[in-house]
DNA sequence: CGCTTGAGTTAGAAGCTATAACTAAAATGA
DNA sequence: TCATTTTAGTTATAGCTTCTAACTCAAGCG
C-alpha cells in the first residue's frame, strides 16, 4: 500500500493534524512552549477544545512530536550542509541561520530539559544523525598533527555515539569541541545574553568558527 | 536604622518569605520553572492558596526573585573564584561546581528565555559584575602575541559590557571565549545531551578548559 | 441502502493563578 | 490601659487550563 495515496479522511485528518501543528509552531515562536494552549489553538481553528484530541493525545504529544519535527529538521539542515560541501564554515552558517528562523525551535530541541520529560527514543537516533553529518564535516578538513591528550585517549575507547563512523579520535574530538563551541555562542545570542552588551554578535560567531577551522 | 534588627513582624515576615523560597527551589529542582505550583507551596507550608500573595505579587514575581537570587549567586561564586587566585581553571571549576550543585538553577540563568518575559534592571548590573570577575581572571593570564583579528578590532570600539574594565582587546575576545566555550559543554552536559554518548563529560569539560588557557 | 467509523460537540471534573471580602490577632499610639 | 490601625490568613469566586465521558451527526464503505 502506498502512503502518499490515501482515503479522503485520512488526507483530511493529516491536513487537520499540520494545521494544529503549524498554530502550535506560531505559539511557541511568540510565547514559548510553556505558553502553548490547547484551547487557544481550538479557537483559533474553529473548533472546540477536546476536538484535538482525536489528533493528539495530549499537550505533551504535542509538544513531543514539535520536538520530533524540530530535530528532523535539524538534522536535514545539517546533511544538506554536510553534503554541499563548503565545509565546517558552512554548516555553522547553516545551523546558525536554522536557529535564527526560529529561535525556540532551536530551544525545543538544545534548550531547558523539563526534569521528568523523556525524550522519545527516536529521537536519539536523529541526533546521532546529527553527528554523523557532523562527523564527515570535521573529517574532511586537515588532520591535526598534534599528539593525542587525555580526551583523545579517552574517545579512542568510548565513542559509541559516533556508531560506526571511521573517524579517529582526534576528529571525534573535534566534532564534540564544534558542536558544544558552535551551541555555545549560539545559545547565548539566542537567549538574549547578548543584547546590550554593544558588540555584533555574528562577529563573535564567525570568530568562533575560524578559530575551529585552524585560524588564530 | 540598621536593617537587621527588625521587629518581630518583620522577622517572621522575611521568615515565612525564605520558607516559600526554599520550597519553590525544591520543586523547579524536581520539575522544573514551569512545574513550579504557588497552590502546592501554599499546601506544603500549610497554609491556603492566595495566602501566599501577602509575600510575593504573584507567580511570575516569585520566579524573578529566584532569578535574582541565582545571578547573584552565580556572580558571588564567580567574585570567590577569582579572588581565589586559582585562575581560569579555578573559576571553571567553581562554575561546574555551582552548575552540577543545582541544573535546575543554571538553566533559571541561562535556559530557554521566555519570550515575552523581561528580566529585572539589577540583574543587569549583576550580569555586569560576572563579567567583571570573569575579565579579571583573564587579564591575569598570559597575554596572547597574535595581531589583533576582525573581532579584536571590533572588541576595541564595542566593550560597554566591560563598563570601565581597563582590558585590552585581546583579553575582552578571550573573557568572551571562555564564557561562550564554558557554557556549552556545560549547558549540553546539564541538558543531558551526553547520557548514552558514553564518555565523560567531565573529561570534555576539562579539555576545553585546557584548550582555553593554552594547552592542545 | 444500512451499518460502522470517526469527527466534533457539550458537560463536567480537577487543577491552576489571581482577586475580593472578611476574620482575627498583633502592634501601635493616646 | 484601651482604642485604633495594620496585617496575616481565611473562604468564596472568577476565569483559565488540560483532559475524560457521553452524545450527535455526517461521511465512507460493503
Amino acid at each position: 500500500m502506498a502512503a502518499g495515496a490515501a482515503s479522503p479522511r485520512e488526507r483530511y485528518r493529516s491536513q487537520v493534524r499540520a494545521e494544529i501543528k503549524a498554530r502550535a509552531w506560531e505559539q511557541i515562536a511568540t510565547a514559548g512552549a510553556s505558553g502553548l494552549s490547547l484551547n487557544a489553538i481550538a479557537k483559533e481553528l474553529g473548533m472546540s477544545g477536546p476536538a484535538l484530541y482525536r489528533y493528539f493525545g495530549g499537550r505533551d504529544d504535542l509538544i513531543t512530536e514539535l520536538v520530533r519535527d524540530a530535530y528532523r529538521s535539524l538534522a536535514d539542515t545539517f546533511r544538506a550542509a554536510a553534503d554541499a560541501g563548503s565545509g565546517l564554515p558552512g554548516l555553522a552558517r547553516a545551523l546558525r541561520r536554522w536557529a535564527l528562523e526560529d529561535p525556540q525551535r532551536y530551544f525545543l530541541v538544545y534548550g531547558t530539559p523539563v526534569p521528568g520529560y523523556r525524550a522519545p527514543d527516536d529521537t536519539t537516533a536523529i541526533a546521532r544523525e546529527i553527528m554523523a553529518a557532523l562527523l564527515d564535516v570535521c573529517a574532511a578538513e586537515e588532520p591535526g598533527t598534534a599528539s593525542p591528550d587525555a580526551l583523545e585517549t579517552h574517545l579512542a575507547d568510548h565513542h559509541q555515539w559516533a556508531g560506526d563512523h571511521p573517524a579517529p579520535p582526534s576528529v571525534l574530538r573535534r566534532a564534540l569541541a564544534v558542536w558544544t563551541r558552535l551551541h555555545g555562542v549560539l545559545s547565548l545570542e539566542l537567549a538574549g545574553h547578548f543584547t546590550g552588551m554593544g558588540f555584533d554578535p555574528e562577529l563573535l560567531f564567525t570568530a568562533e568558527v575560524e578559530g575551529l577551522t585552524g585560524g588564530r
